[in-house]
DNA sequence: AAAATGATGCTACATTATAACATAACTAAA
DNA sequence: TTTAGTTATGTTATAATGTAGCATCATTTT
């Protein structure tokens, strides 16, 4: 089985991709029986208002001020929301980029990959279940045990490709 | 075909090791027309000087005194030398440590993984040429044209899964 | 209500990386 | 073999990313 999220490279209604995500977001942590706090969602929103990884400090830069005290919300807080959320899946860290990405397929912990875009970081989430068996069965013979992989793909998005064939 | 380089997990002459791996980088930058100069060597040999990535400024520390000046060197002339050593292969970031490995493969732009031990940081390159077809063939059915991988498994390595199992 | 646990706020700082400009070393052309 | 061009290194200062440690506030459990 192959699925792919190429949704990153369509026009399309990004609001209901948000909606979306926050939904699975609740739906997730209700299972987990962790608590999806108002800070946790904030983070989660400006991450997911584009489908380009957004550093940590930009986040900051983006968060709304703290409700209640109107000052701005620090780099600690929008940190450990970063932890919690990649903790559970919910959020890739592109550590080639050092930024922060929502996740198609947070139930998949394996078989996915990102592609992303050297010029515009668009980014696109696979979900391939071929990967995760090579890299297992290749591993295995060396005696090494799997616990989690990082693909990320760098290269050119359909959009960039194009206009650089010139 | 599949070949791994299981070396990091046995007992060996490591002193040959990092004779083998000048000798090939001597060999590419001839072939490349690029300058393997005595700093490049030096920051290779430090990188070399164990199966564990090493971060930058770890870098700077193990270094030894400039010979002319008698003065240490300092991160951006590392960096630079790490600049160098990646773009043609010799070196990898392993992004997830922000922190530098020697290649086995450094032929090989595509088609190798690092297995990296969450405990002691042991990592062996891998390589096998069917990672690359599948990700290639994904990707390519989305228009992403692929240029560059970074496929970082994480885990546990044979010596430090043996003593997590009690 | 009290105690335990979990989440956030905050200051200060650690770590990783680069910009910008000066100097030195090499290379190729006249 | 000088000179001009290019590449590499030295140096200072600072940017960008991430965390330790402790105080406070909120939520859940007893």
């Amino acid at each position: 089985m192959l699925t792919y999220s190429r949704l990153a490279y369509k026009d399309h209604d990004h609001d209901q991709c948000i909606v979306t995500a926050v939904k699975r977001a609740e739906t997730l942590c209700e299972k987990r029986k962790v608590r999806f706090t108002p800070l946790r969602e904030y983070v989660f929103k400006v991450i997911w208002s584009s489908h380009q990884p957004i550093g940590a400090y930009d986040i900051v830069d983006n968060l709304a001020l703290n409700v209640n005290t109107g000052k701005r919300i620090k780099a600690p807080s929008v940190y450990r929301a970063l932890e919690f959320l990649t903790k559970i899946q919910l959020v890739h860290r592109i550590s080639t980029l050092n930024a922060y990405i929502g996740r198609s397929f947070p139930e998949k912990i394996y078989d996915n990959f990102f592609l992303i875009c050297r010029i515009c970081h668009v980014t696109a989430e696979c979900s391939t279940d071929k990967i995760n068996n090579i890299i297992e069965h290749t591993a295995e013979r060396t005696g090494f045990k799997v616990e989690q992989q990082v693909v990320e793909i760098i290269g050119l998005c359909p959009d960039c490709k194009l206009k650089n064939k010139s």
